[in-house]
DNA sequence: CTCGCTCACCTTTTT
DNA sequence: GGTGAGCGAG
């Protein structure tokens, strides 16, 4: 059947691709290499299975990572299909896996209106749970708590399974964390009461809803013929374990991924499902996608030169016939914010150069924080730019706080969303009042809803007054909200509680900025209300949204702006021109990730990632001094630099010099390696294993300390003191340590033990 | 209850 | 360098 195709779209592919789109039968993996041209196998294997094969598009879903990776797969299926596209079952996991959950909620004990908790609101919960437990905040941080919660519901771990295992109760008490699975109980119950979910809850729950409803499973499983799922490789357990009870039946489930792409393991991704899927589905076929039609030459052979460090990793060979290019940029600074005016420069020459817009250049970065100085170098040369992710839209005060009214107005037992709008603005109910409302309603064992219409009642005096008068307010808006649809609502609430008219009042910048959001936000919603496809304008449909929306997903680029991004968010993007900065030790590889070699392949694969973005040019830069913490602290450059096969750094360039001496000049060496190597005469000790102090480690008075020393410290562990130097104002020691080399301590903010 | 101050911790990455 | 929790004074 194969041969007989001769849909045009098929001329476009190479070999293995059009395997990839015309094998649609069957379970089937693509490993996927860097610009191998993975999503237009993806796309064109749905379109023809459309075109060709006639299927039903309700019958196709493709589960991606991104809200933005599903709009563009359906807007390029769109242009072979026509209007068709728009009954695919497509979107990310959470999306679409939050509609089926919606419209099976009962099955769980759940309303159909379920709020979903993002990850401030879960903190702020395990924050409350913590506290009326009297446990330790230190120990029990809240995102730490959460992180242990996550990873057990990405195991399928339920809580009462986690308090029936020892092996958890040893693992939390080993951590000084005991009350683990109390907290983690706590959670679950509240958030069940609450009628929200949080993220992981969304898989998790989808889970137990196919396994305790076989009816259920059965339904999604004859709806769904073909199953497709990008990015495999970030795929967790409990996401996996969805997708193969949909597929069970008819097994035409097709997985794209790229080993080496993986970089969500933090997040629960498991490479393992790669290989489990091949002991899953003896027929697999796999077909490998390694012609690269997206670098150059110089570019490709790096990103391999850098990945072929890594142990663990499928054989596969990318490769291109694209042109050699240029080489890569090494770009030395003294500072961060000098790193920031090199890049500026050098971004405006390319320009010049090569009559290149703004959209061509992409500045990536490990940590959202580095994008300040970036910015500020960026605005003083007046080249546009735009930072994606940060800070999101949704998770800005003001507009929580809105949020969080339409939130109570559609579910009456959101305990978070009460908390933060009763006494906004103010209305003189403090914490008091409001634990005195959630006594009651464990005592009494009434919704807090109820205690709160009677509050007079059950607190009595002047809070309980307040409380209803907050009541009658959410009452209104709920008669609006049943009439009405989410704009009106959303737009009355921001008038009538007054929220509107306080940002206007204040006449500061941030006050402003503030109510120019609300009026975003307002403007989000009448976007949504207008979308003339819709057909459920209401305020619970678009809450139903709103949390799994990103900024991505709000504004669209439609002006020449520079990219500024993290790695993590430039997955799966690409640019002619691409600068990573910030190649330091400590910084990338993130020092969070040195203890195991697992972790540091992650950050390996990440840095492959971000070289594999560029097209034509790429740039690498490092600074010396950075402001970490408000402090300014030297940096030695990236183990990562010297990876790169040399052959591929340029050497020699010379570049206008902003400051006399050697402060701005890129980095100029014959031998690219060797003087890499001054520069970092103590890197090779980074990866030492972290030093457990001493269990009586108290830092000692340091006036007394002297040359020859034995020392102790927290981090580097043992060792003898070389040099005291008491030049300027800050006193200094040079400390060799026996695991990590030679380190220059500032002796004010050092802790130090004196051993002898 | 609210305001304003100090202090700790913070920076990994995201649905 | 920025935020958010905690605490004491009004």
């Amino acid at each position: 059947m194969a041969s007989e195709v001769n849909a045009d779209y098929l001329d476009h592919l190479n070999p293995p691709q059009r395997e990839g789109v015309i094998n649609t039968e069957g379970p089937t993996m693509l490993i996927a290499g860097a610009g191998s041209g993975k999503t237009r196998v993806l796309t064109y294997r749905i379109a023809h299975l459309m075109k060709y094969h006639n299927v039903d598009p309700f019958h196709i879903m493709a589960l991606t990572f991104t809200n933005k990776a599903a709009r563009e797969m359906r807007e390029r299926i769109e242009t072979i299909v026509g209007d068709e596209a728009r009954n695919l079952y497509m979107g990310t996991f959470h999306s679409v896996f939050a509609r089926i959950l919606r419209a099976e909620a009962a099955r769980l004990g759940y309303p159909s209106n379920f709020t979903i908790y993002d990850t401030d609101d879960s903190k702020t919960l395990i924050r409350q749970i913590v506290k009326e437990m009297n446990l330790d905040d230190k120990l029990y941080k809240p995102g730490v708590v959460l992180n242990r919660i996550s990873a057990a519901k990405n195991r399928l771990i339920s809580w009462q399974e986690y308090l029936n295992n020892p092996i958890y109760a040893e693992d939390d008490s080993a951590n000084m964390r005991p009350e683990m699975g109390q907290v983690y109980k706590n959670y679950a119950l509240r958030c069940f009461n609450a009628d929200a979910m949080d993220f992981d809850d969304l898989l998790f729950n989808t889970n137990i809803l196919f396994q305790e409803n076989p009816d259920v499973l059965n339904k999604y499983q004859q709806r769904i013929h073909y199953l497709l799922i990008d990015e495999f490789q970030d795929t967790n357990i409990s996401q996996y374990q969805i997708t193969k009870r949909l597929a069970a039946v008819r097994e035409n489930i097709a997985v794209v991924g790229d080993d080496a792409q993986s970089i969500y393991a933090f997040r629960g991704a498991d490479i393992q499902n790669i290989l489990n899927f091949e002991r899953d589905y003896p027929d697999l076929k796999i077909i490998k996608l390694e012609q690269n039609y997206r670098s150059t030459k110089t570019i490709v052979n790096a990103a391999n030169s850098v990945i072929l460090k890594n142990k663990a990793q499928l054989p596969k060979s990318v490769w291109t016939d694209n042109e050699d290019g240029d080489l890569i940029e090494l770009i030395k600074a003294t500072s961060d914010n000098e790193e920031g005016k090199l890049i500026a420069s050098s971004i405006f020459e390319t320009k010049m150069q090569t009559q290149s817009p703004n959209t061509d250049f992409a500045i990536l970065y490990r940590t959202n924080s580095q994008s300040r100085a970036m910015e500020e170098a960026l605005r003083r040369n007046n080249l546009k730019y735009r930072v994606v992710g940060g800070l999101s839209f949704y998770q800005r005060k003001e507009i929580k706080d809105l949020i969080s009214y339409l939130r109570f107005i559609v579910n009456p037992n959101d305990e978070q969303a009460m908390r933060r709008s009763i006494n906004l603005p103010k209305r003189g109910i403090g914490p008091g009042t409001i634990e005195k409302l959630v006594v009651a309603s464990a005592e009494y064992e009434k919704p807090l809803w109820h205690i709160m219409e009677n509050a007079v009642n059950y607190i009595g005096g002047r809070g309980g007054n307040q409380v209803m008068e907050y009541v009658t307010l959410i009452k209104s808006f709920r008669l609006t909200a049943e009439k009405k649809d989410a704009y009106d609502t959303a737009a009355l609430v921001a008038k009538n509680t007054g929220i509107l008219k306080e940002l206007y009042a204040d006449k500061t910048i941030e006050g402003m900025s503030r109510y120019e959001n609300v009026q975003e936000l307002l403007n989000a919603i009448k976007e949504f209300t207008d979308d003339a496809e819709r057909e459920d304008k209401s305020l619970s449909a678009f809450l139903q949204e709103v949390t799994l929306l990103t900024d991505e997903d709000r504004n669209e680029q439609s002006e020449d702006t520079i990219t500024l991004m993290t790695i993590h968010m430039a997955k799966g993007l690409e640019f002619n021109y691409v600068y990573i900065v910030g190649m330091e030790e400590d910084l990338f590889p993130s020092q969070m990730m040195l203890s195991s070699r697992a972790d540091l392949e992650e950050e390996r694969r990440l840095f492959y990632v971000a070289i594999t973005r560029a097209k034509k040019g790429l740039t690498l830069s490092y600074a010396l001094n950075r402001y970490r913490y408000g402090r300014l602290k030297a940096c030695e450059p990236s183990r990562f630099l010297e990876e790169i096969d040399a052959q591929y750094v340029k050497i020699n360039k010379k570049f206008g010099s902003t400051a006399p001496l050697s402060s701005a000049e890129i980095y100029v060496t014959k031998n690219f390696v060797s003087n890499l190597k001054k520069d970092v005469n103590n890197r090779k000790f980074a990866s030492a294993p972290k030093h457990q102090p001493s269990p009586d480690f108290k830092p000692s008075d340091i006036s007394s300390l002297a040359e020859g020393m034995k020392v102790e410290h927290p981090k580097f562990g043992f060792g003898e003191v070389k040099v005291i130097d008491t030049d300027g104002a800050n006193k200094k020691a040079k400390v060799f340590f026996e695991k990590h080399g030679e380190k220059t301590l500032l002796l004010s903010f050092a802790k130090l033990r004196i051993v002898e």
